[in-house]
DNA sequence: CTTTAAACGAGACGGTACGTCGGGTCTTACA
DNA sequence: TGTAAGACCCGACGTACCGTCTCGTTTAAAG
């Protein structure tokens, strides 16, 4: 019986290595801030050498990256309507830029914008956000509550949502973490609402 | 016979210095980044000795931080309506997220935000941001042209003109490099359309 | 099976770097003098990482005083009578005294002399003279040539001499240094001449 | 009219400064060794200007060396024999060797030492040790206890002299710092017992 | 059962930046 | 012109971390 790609030789990988790696790498920068990641102390706090980092990750901003990567899980959303999908995502969202990997992975992908040249980044951060937004839109073109040729709006009031909710995120934290889900379902239903109305302008 | 405060004793601040060390720290910050800012370079791109910025900043974040707020300069907008003022502002902001500076202050911005604590932390950066919308506001209101009512909905309209630009800055920054002056008015007035729509609504 | 001390964990040090290093330190001390003397100096000059000599040494003291250690090496002497074996002792400190590592070795002993309290200090560069000295007296014991009643003048007798030959090799270094084998053999007899007259008084 | 030598113009040098520059320089020695010894902390101590100081000196060395000097007295003797002048030489030194300054200035001829070249160096500190024992052999001259031949044998004999209480309070200061004067008369006539007996030999 | 080969932990390696401190110079206002 | 104060540039200090390396050990497949 043939295997199509047999293990190479040698010790194989520790696959728990990966998780306790993955792991302490966040919760180092958790607890100290982006100055006090240190990749001594990753390997550390996972009781691991520092060469079975290296010898999955080329350094300690990739770590960084796959680690929010691994842990940022979006939400499987489908409620059948367009106004529930994005009531959903909201609701997600205002969780999600309040975890310590949420508030992580918009750090890289704003340290990750190029100031100076139009080069292409390393897209992964924000690769799931834009599926999940993509699919809702699916959806809606699907059961016909929205236009082919609206996509431009689209793609303007869903920036507009996401940067509604990071400043909410970084301005008024404090308020935001003190909701309860009511109040949450509240905050979302006053977004959509605005959304809403631009959509069917 | 007065002299309010005297000059303090010994040989006074080169204020000349000030200004060397602040164009160093962010042009350091531009060349090699986030990770390749260091105050060696400051200082020695500066003609500088090291004790001469620790004399005047505490660290390379603060020098980083004032650096920021010293050079970055808000418009001083007055167009005698709602609709112009906003456009403007837009205006200016599609330009300024695209400055060395101004991303660095939405870095700074994003940094200074603690996950786990409710603690203040320092607004300097946001300050300025925060007084031109104000102003805005301010003269809507005398001019009647907003309800004292809407002050809700104005900041979270706001909150949405400022993440629809951040989002824009970053995810298509090559693009809007690319864009002449009138292909930038007319993306102002557009998203400045959708703010008049939800602020009358 | 035996195996008193296994090494321990890691990459086992760098046996060389210890001798690159000390040859370096004592280099810069000589080439700069005392106040010239740095550790960034020490590290470029041996090739090495600062964090290397600092694994080793506790700071540039312990450094060079390991360094004058590990390079002032004792003569082996046994010449069979005490008038031969003195006569030996002081024709190596005549050299000695003029090396690079013998008078830094003063120095350090001169300056570990606490001024203040009566606290044990280092006593690593002087062992090794204490050594030679004693070994000396102890043979002229087993061959009866001195009484043990004399140790206090024996004692006595010898600090004379390295005071004699300290002395000389500070105000008269210049000429020390010209004398040829034979001018310096004559020298040592005439000292030895009348260290043995205090000896058999 | 003439004033032969007319007040140079502007603010007169503090006379009293120096005293307190020169006090504060040894104070400092004497309070953190050799490495701690700072010319700010100097010029703190002393309530001077740094700049005070370099009026004066050229560097933090110059300033050692003169301190040591102004505030190194040697006792004035002449009892009319050899023998007790030799005695009141050893029993000064005996004391000497034992203070701040007169140890700080062994440091100082250690360390003035030129290793590497025969040129000539600054001998200020040692000047009046060489001028007492000058004087010690002239009125020996003078008195025919000696031969002006024997001016080689003196030489020695003082240099073993000296190199004994120099090692003597290098290697055994807590000993000698517990003597009383009977016991410090009772070591030096002991010394001189042997000197004697080389100069008489 | 032995060999081979890679992953593992540990930690030393050469570098570089940190923030502090001291040296010797310079620049002020005052005496 | 001297003085006290203190800022200036420079560079060393001792620490921490980077990313690489070199060990001896462990694991599992191949021979």
């Amino acid at each position: 019986m043939d295997r199509p790609e047999s293990r190479p030789a040698g010790r194989p990988r520790d696959a728990d290595a990966d998780d306790r790696i993955i792991d302490a790498a966040l919760a180092e920068y958790a607890a100290h801030g982006h100055a006090g990641y240190s990749l001594n102390g990753v390997a550390r706090r996972a009781g691991v050498g520092k060469s079975s980092i290296y010898l999955r990750w080329a350094d300690k901003e990739s770590l960084l990256v796959d680690a929010v990567h691994a842990r940022a899980e979006a939400p499987w959303i489908d409620t059948g309507s367009l106004r529930g999908d994005l009531e959903a995502v909201v609701t997600w969202l205002l969780r999600h830029f309040l975890t310590e990997v949420g508030w992580v992975a918009v750090r890289i992908a704003i340290d990750g914008v190029q100031t100076d040249t139009s080069a292409p980044r390393p897209e992964k951060v924000g690769a799931q956000h834009a599926q999940v937004i993509h699919d809702v839109w699916e959806r809606a073109l699907s059961r016909g509550e929205v236009d082919p040729g609206d996509a431009g709006t689209w793609l303007r009031v869903t920036r507009m949502m996401y940067g509604d909710l990071l400043m909410n995120a970084m301005l008024d934290r404090a308020r935001l973490r003190g909701l309860d889900d009511d109040e949450r379902a509240r905050e979302a239903r006053d977004l959509v609402d605005l959304m809403m109305l631009l959509l069917q302008r």
